[in-house]
DNA sequence: GAGTGGTCTAGACCACTGC
DNA sequence: CAGTGGTCTAGACCACTCG
């Protein structure tokens, strides 16, 4: 219970360097996200009111209320007025596409659905290395899968997986599983994707993935490299997805 | 001075049936937001301070502040401590990337150069028409330009503007302009753009873009339609681009 | 009604900028 | 130094949920 003696509070005439000033609320966000990260709090769990919060912090509970604010903001957390603060977690149907930006041209909400192919295990390459933070050759887990619309086949992902991590991943659990990709990541293996980078070009559709999509081969197809990192930036998912943009388009929103 | 004397503060025992509640400092914000749209402040002005407008619209200073938190969070407004808010403006080439997600695949940042090629007068189309908010047959003006990084060209836009605001753009003004497209129409349009929707697919090179894009007819391109708008979610600009993602990707973040 | 998050206030003080 | 935004506090009260 004595968490937060580290706790540096604002200084009238800094008599240390102060190298960096770092505000009290960023100090609580950084041990809200700290007992996340331990697994103290799961994802869909109740957190502590604020009220309480700032009794164990010995702050006030605007400085308490300062920091979800922000963890909120990142969708690390989530409010609900009257209810509590809750872990934000993928089981959650409407964060799904959170992280799949794919619409369809005409028409509402589809059905989607996940058919995992082949799930291996191999050692990392210097590109898979670089993106997941590994060692050449370390081990890694890849799956790949099929992603259905409305009963008809529009991306194709290949998913390169720490193997120190994601070792255990076999294609019948993944055949089992009912709900998303993440939150099977998150129910299974107690690791939750936080953020995402994609990096979007147009390709032409090789043979094979022609074939899954039901395209021509040669066919343009969006290529759509992620990232994805878990709470401390550490990145824990690297894939390579392939979209068909014939009925179905990746929408952005610039802010 | 007495533009606050609507402003509905929070009650007791609502008598009123209260359909929407709508808290103070929301109410602020769209105050703030009204002065941005009138022009009374233009994008690059310091707007008063916190405590003056505080006094202007007799609240505490606090609720002001979390309107502009939530303008500034929104990228209408940006604050510089020390100096005091201002209002945001394209003529930042740090805001040039915002609406620009298109990097290198390897290397830093490469200069940027848009060219002109067209401009002319059209009546709106059904689709230009849907887009813009118009009606079909309406005036639009119409831009075509190719967008080069290191002087070799990446992009090929279309651009579909309300006649009726853009009427007098001429392809001297676009050449002669030096700053980006939406530095242009904030200067001599007073249209700031505020947000962007974008629609992303990947398509084969027609024949034209293929030349001015200096790549093979046929070739995947990724094509980026974007509906731009002002403040009062105003649609402005509707424009189709053909990115070529040989050397360059679309980057996008996953909150 | 008790408990939660959400709003609003008033005041003190810190950090930064520029004169 | 004055003026700005940024932090922190303490307290009052509102809106929402649930038993």
């Amino acid at each position: 219970m004595q968490k937060y003696v580290q706790i540096q509070r604002m200084q009238k005439s800094a008599v240390s360097p102060a190298p960096t000033f770092s505000p009290l609320y960023r100090q609580i966000k950084a041990l809200l996200v700290q007992r996340l990260e331990s697994g103290e709090w799961h994802p869909g769990d109740v957190i502590p009111s604020e009220s309480e919060l700032a009794n164990q912090f010995m702050v006030s509970q605007g400085t308490v209320r300062k920091a979800i604010d922000e963890l909120a903001a990142e969708n690390l957390l989530i409010r609900r007025q009257g209810k509590g603060t809750f872990v934000a977690t993928h089981d959650d149907p409407r964060a799904f596409f959170r992280f799949l930006r794919l619409v369809p041209l005409a028409g509402g909400i589809q059905q989607t659905k996940s058919i995992p192919l082949e799930c291996w295990r191999a050692k990392a390459g210097p590109e898979a290395a670089r993106m997941l933070g590994l060692k050449v050759s370390d081990p890694i887990t890849i799956v790949r899968r099929v992603l259905h619309f409305a009963d008809k086949p529009v991306v194709v992902d290949e998913i390169y997986l720490p193997g120190e991590i994601f070792g255990d991943v076999t294609l019948e659990m993944l055949r089992d599983y009912k709900g998303s990709l993440y939150s099977f990541f998150e129910n299974r293996f107690g690791i939750r994707m936080v953020r995402a980078e994609e990096r979007l070009r147009a390709v032409s559709a090789d043979r094979n993935s022609a074939e899954l999509l039901q395209v021509e081969e040669g066919s343009p197809l969006l290529s759509v490299e992620r990232i994805s990192f878990s709470y401390a930036d550490k990145p824990v998912e690297w894939r390579r997805g392939l979209y068909s943009t014939r009925d179905h388009c990746y929408f952005n929103e610039l802010g």
